[in-house]
DNA sequence: CGAAAATTCAAACAAGTGTTTGAAACATAC
DNA sequence: GTATGTTTCAAACACTTGTTTGAATTTTCG
């Protein structure tokens, strides 16, 4: 038998993640545990807390999971390849699909809302308290492309995490169109692993390479807004 | 003088990209556009369909710009290529930024937190609404990589509008840290102008190249979780 | 002008929110 | 077994929410 704490956070992260932070009420929560409504200020001491502890549960595991894979990297002597710095989020995630159902699908979805929190309780306490791995994923992926410009790194990063977070927050939907359109339905991994090689080729995308095609800008090439 | 519609709309959008949909109450909307209370269900209904009206606005505004810009695309005889395709996007973004202060941040964050809904009557509002203009740009993707499967295809289109939003949606913050890492600040369009080459070479990978170098699944490359 | 329609307004409504309270029930340890 | 600390519970609290009401005001137009 889970204890009150574990049935709040089971019955918290499922629920905010299917109706956000905001429309999930503490009733909600605590009638789908099946526990006392009280039980949830006398555990977390606030919503606000519960929020940062449910967050917490699964970070804690997949910042986890992914430093074992980043140990991996640093012990082998290959030499590293983009493709390799970006596949160590593949298993890490899965992890949490198989910890509970859905679990990647649920985390990239609270990941995702807590992002677009602009006053941001939860980005801050993320920032500060994952900092290490973050940083030590970004390290790694700047051993890759030495030539890079680091601001340059930083930007593609977080063009790739937009993926990340936003095609697996809602893979559900996407899953059912895809199933519908093309008649294949494809699990979390089989998503990861058409995501990973295609930002990887971005990645490998040298835009400092002269004359380079992608960043031709000839007249009907990229935006010229000035040109009109 | 604004009218009282207008300036509901133009409170609301602000708002709402500010605090999200659900944390923005009717007072704090009035109050700021200082309209009496009851005005938003006289000229709006709800606030659910205040909440259409507003990301309407956009849209339409947004649709109207690719749709020229496509226009464009069709008239040029030269032959497609995926940055022409993707380049589109960046014209009718700008465009936002400029009809009002951080425009484009506003609209991509109203579309982040629009996906975001789960039971989603946006997403399905905005499907049927504007299903021709996303078919019409999709189909000219599909010209620039006619080898290329629809699903595949239909799977990097997530990919990339993930990268958009999401970035996009959070600029400030990002821009934020870029100033105080590099000192340097980009601007909405110089941000895009990054996304758009990146996002074009990782739509150039072509997944159907035998042995290619980024769908090498040695042991120490992509998942391998069956070998554990 | 003056009747009709459209809009604004202050006030109230019912419903739902997170949190607190103090007694009851339970567990633990002497 | 009794005392101590922990946890549960029903009830109430103070407050905010979106929406409605009906009268007052403004605008429209013949």
């Amino acid at each position: 038998m889970a204890s009150t704490k574990d049935k709040i956070l089971n019955a918290a992260e499922r629920l905010f993640a299917e109706h956000g932070f905001a429309e999930t009420s503490l009733r909600m929560i605590t009638t789908k545990a099946d526990v006392n409504l009280a039980s949830v200020n006398y555990h977390f001491g606030s919503k606000k807390t519960l929020i940062q502890a449910v967050f917490e549960r699964f970070m804690d595991r997949f910042s986890a999971g992914l430093s074992d894979e980043l140990d991996k990297l640093d012990a082998s002597d290959s030499s590293l390849e983009v493709i390799d710095v970006l596949s160590t989020l593949t298993r890490p995630i899965i992890l949490l699909d198989e910890l509970r159902p859905d679990g990647a699908g649920v985390f990239m979805n609270l990941l995702g809302r807590a992002y677009a929190e602009t006053q941001g309780h939860i980005r801050r306490f993320a920032m500060e308290r994952y900092s290490d791995i973050s940083k030590r994923f970004s390290m790694l992926l700047q051993a890759t492309s030495p030539t890079m410009q680091p601001s340059e790194m930083f930007w593609r990063l977080h063009f790739m995490l937009g993926s990340f977070i936003f095609t697996l927050a809602g893979h559900k939907a996407l899953q059912e169109i895809s199933e519908s359109d093309f008649d294949q339905k494809l699990t979390i991994e089989q998503i990861i692993q058409r995501l990973v090689p295609f930002m990887s080729a971005a990645f490998s995308f040298d835009s400092n390479l002269p004359n380079n095609h992608f960043t031709d800008s000839s007249p009907n090439r990229l935006s010229s807004l000035a040109g009109e």
